[in-house]
DNA sequence: GCCTACATGTAGGTAGCCTACATCTAGGCT
DNA sequence: AGCCTAGATGTAGGCTACCTACATGTAGGC
């Protein structure tokens, strides 16, 4: 998949994807993987840089933990990473709903 | 809409936007503005760089006219250019499919 | 003379994603 | 001991496509 066309939505997808549950970043990566149907395999470089952005800006927060003698940082979403998870949600359905438009061959007005 | 979204979209947009019939740039962005029910307002300053990028590498052949005293540049899908298109329109799905699955909320597999 | 629409283009900045590397633990195998 | 793989986090630096802002010019209305 070209590399570019994750730009701007990363946000949205992860922010999704502890939703429900808190992960670490080693699980979180699985999991869009795993959600995805294999599609998006997203590399440590690019997620733990953008996890702590996310936390910076007031979306998630974490807390340490050590589970098999191994230390995990576990992000969950905020207050407002629940608000913008919600509009990164709807401005990816009319973003795709945009681009889909102008894909789509052969449907144009009738002209 | 987020900017960055965009990224990596352009060349389908664009090329998805001449397949039928050939424009030249202002109109492209008319079209775009057009075809996405408003959603996309693309500044001049992306259209014509990248509009000139997929000629240099092949996707697109230009021609200039003068209309009403005004010049323009009409470009046209080359044979690599509507390959491509086809490539980067089955991506899109793809992609979009993958996106939406993460995104959905709710939808994780029981358990 | 001024403004708007039409039309093309460049220079420079931004930012977010990627590659590549660095570090550490646990545990299996030989 | 030595090696490898999986689990786990992180940084430095680079790329590049998109955007902002500006520059240029014609046509036509007021």
């Amino acid at each position: 998949m070209n590399p570019d066309a994750l730009r701007g939505h990363m946000d949205a997808l992860l922010l999704s994807v502890i939703e429900d549950e808190p992960l670490h970043g080693y699980a979180i990566i699985e999991a869009l993987q795993e959600r995805s149907g294999g599609a998006l395999s997203v590399p440590t470089g690019t997620v733990y840089p953008a996890l702590r952005r996310l936390e910076r800006i007031g979306h998630l927060s974490s807390e340490w933990a050590t589970v098999g003698g191994r230390k995990r940082r576990t992000y969950r979403l905020t207050g407002s990473g629940r608000r913008h998870l919600e509009e990164e949600r709807s401005a990816w359905r009319e973003f795709a709903s945009a681009i889909g438009s102008v894909l789509r061959p052969g449907v144009r007005p009738a002209g």
